[in-house]
DNA sequence: ATAGGGTTAG
C-alpha cells in the first residue's frame, strides 16, 4: 500500500505510474509477482472488456486489491463502459471502497473519477456523499473531482447548481481549478453570456484565470468560428502575464490547420519554439494534416519522418490520419508503409481506412504488398475485427492459402 | 493532480 502511495506521488502521468507498477514487484510476494506482472502486461494489449476485468482480478487477488493501481482500474472501467457492462463496473469500484485507503481523500477522488469515466454520475455523487461515513476529509479536491465527473458524463448542466450548493453545504471554498471546471461546463452548455459574467466575478474575487481556463475558452471560441474573439482573448491572456503553453498553442494551430495555410501553422510552431516551448505530437499532427489538405503531401512526409528527431513520437492519430490522407491522395505505397508502422506499434487503424488502403493496393496491382499487410493484420487485430474483415479479403480475391510463399505466381 | 488542447469519420 505504501509503495503504491509513493508511486502515485512521484509520477504525474497515469501511464508512467502504471508502467512503474508493471515493473515493480516489491508490492507483492516474490512467488506471485512474476505472474502478476505478466497479467498486467497482458492487460495493456487486451481489448475485450470482460477479459480485461479477469486479468485485473488476477492482479488484485495475488496481493492487495489496491495494488492493481489506479491507471489499470481506469483502463478496465473505460473498456467495461464501452461495452455497457455497468454492473461489473459497480462491483469492481464498490469492492475498492473496502480498502483501508478509503479514508484518504485522493483515493476517494480516484473512485469518483472512475465513475465519471464510466458515465455513472449518480454513483459518483453517492461516493462524494458517503465520504463522512468513510472517514475521509472532504475538501476542494473531491469537490473538483465531482464537478469534473459531471462534465465528463454529459451532466455539465448540473455543474453551476452543484457548485454553489455543495460549496455552501460543506463550507468548501472553490479554487481557481473549481472555477476552471465551472467555465468548462458553461462552455459545454454554450452559455457564453454566463462565462463572461463569471470571468468578471473571478476578477473581483481575485481568482486566477489560468492557462488551462484560457485554453478552454479559446477552444470554444475557435470551434464556434469566432476566430476574432479568440485572437482578442489571446492578446488579453498575454497582456495579463499569462503565458500560453503547448496546449494553448495547439488550439490555435488546430483552427489554422483547417482554415489557413501551412505557412500559418509553421509560423505558430516557430512562435512556440521562440517562446521556449516544445511543439508536441499533436502540433505536428496538425501540420501534417494541413500540408495534406493543401496538396503538399511530400512536405507532410518530411514532417512525419522527422518526428523522432524532433523528440516526438507518432501516436495512434498520427498513423491513422496520415494513412487516410495518403490513401485519399491515391498514394497507396506510402499509405501502406504508414499503416504497417502503426500496426507494428499496436496502433491499429479503423476498418474503413484499412479497407480503402487494401482496395487501392489491389487496384494498382500491388497484390503481394496487400497480402503482406493482411498477414500483419491477422496477427495483430482482435477476432471481432477479423471476422468482419474476412469479407473484404474475399471480395478482393485475397484469400491466402496458409503460408505458401508463391501465391502470386499462380 | 482534482481542470484545458487530439482522439469523430473519412
Amino acid at each position: 500500500m505504501t509503495n503504491v502511495a509513493i508511486m502515485f506521488r512521484r509520477h504525474r502521468s497515469p501511464l508512467l505510474r502504471y508502467l512503474r507498477l508493471l515493473s515493480s514487484s516489491s508490492a507483492s510476494p516474490p512467488q506471485t509477482s512474476s505472474s502478476a506482472t505478466a497479467a498486467k502486461k497482458k492487460l495493456r494489449d487486451e481489448r475485450d472488456a470482460v477479459k480485461s476485468l479477469s486479468l485485473l482480478s488476477s492482479i488484485s487477488d495475488s496481493d492487495s486489491p489496491a495494488a492493481a493501481g489506479r491507471y489499470a482500474v481506469e483502463l478496465v472501467v473505460k473498456r467495461l463502459a464501452k461495452s455497457r457492462n455497468f454492473s461489473e463496473i459497480e462491483n469492481l469500484i464498490e469492492s475498492r471502497k473496502k480498502e483501508p485507503m478509503i479514508t484518504q481523500e485522493p483515493y476517494v477522488v480516484s473512485i469518483i473519477t472512475a465513475y465519471g469515466y464510466a458515465g455513472m454520475i449518480d454513483h459518483a455523487i453517492r461516493t462524494f456523499d458517503e465520504m463522512d461515513k468513510h472517514g475521509a476529509p472532504r475538501t476542494v479536491l473531491s469537490f473538483n473531482a465531482l464537478l469534473t465527473a459531471c462534465n465528463h458524463t454529459g451532466n455539465h448542466g448540473r455543474v453551476p447548481e452543484l457548485f454553489s450548493e455543495i460549496s455552501q453545504k460543506h463550507g468548501i471554498v472553490p479554487d481557481k481549478i473549481s472555477y476552471g471546471i465551472l467555465i468548462k461546463s458553461l462552455c459545454q452548455s454554450r452559455s457564453m453570456e454566463k462565462v463572461y459574467s463569471l470571468l468578471k466575478e473571478m476578477e473581483e474575487k481575485d481568482v486566477e484565470i489560468t492557462p488551462v481556463t484560457y485554453t478552454t475558452l479559446l477552444d470554444t471560441l475557435y470551434k464556434d468560428q469566432k476566430a476574432a474573439d479568440a485572437e482578442r482573448l489571446w492578446k488579453e491572456m498575454e497582456s495579463k502575464g499569462c503565458s500560453p503553453d503547448v496546449a494553448a498553442y495547439n488550439v490555435r494551430i488546430m483552427y489554422n490547420a483547417v482554415h489557413s495555410k501551412p505557412e500559418s501553422v509553421i509560423k505558430l510552431i516557430d512562435d512556440m519554439v521562440s517562446a521556449g516551448l516544445k511543439p508536441d505530437t499533436i502540433s505536428y499532427n496538425y501540420l501534417i494534416t494541413c500540408y495534406c489538405k493543401n496538396g503538399q503531401h511530400e512536405e507532410a512526409k518530411k514532417v512525419y519522418r522527422s518526428l523522432r528527431e524532433k523528440g516526438c513520437y507518432p501516436n495512434a492519430a498520427t498513423f491513422r490520419n496520415f494513412m487516410y490522407l495518403l490513401c485519399k491522395n491515391k498514394d497507396f505505397d506510402a499509405g501502406r508503409e504508414v499503416c504497417m508502422e502503426g500496426i507494428k506499434k499496436n496502433k491499429l487503424p479503423d476498418f474503413g481506412p484499412l479497407k480503402m488502403l487494401m482496395e487501392g493496393l489491389v487496384k494498382n496491382s500491388k497484390v503481394e504488398e496487400a497480402k503482406q499487410l493482411i498477414r500483419l493484420v491477422r496477427k495483430k487485430f482482435p477476432e471481432s475485427f477479423l471476422s468482419r474483415w474476412k469479407n473484404v479479403e474475399e471480395r478482393l480475391g485475397l484469400e491466402i492459402e496458409d503460408e505458401l510463399p508463391q501465391a502470386e505466381a499462380a
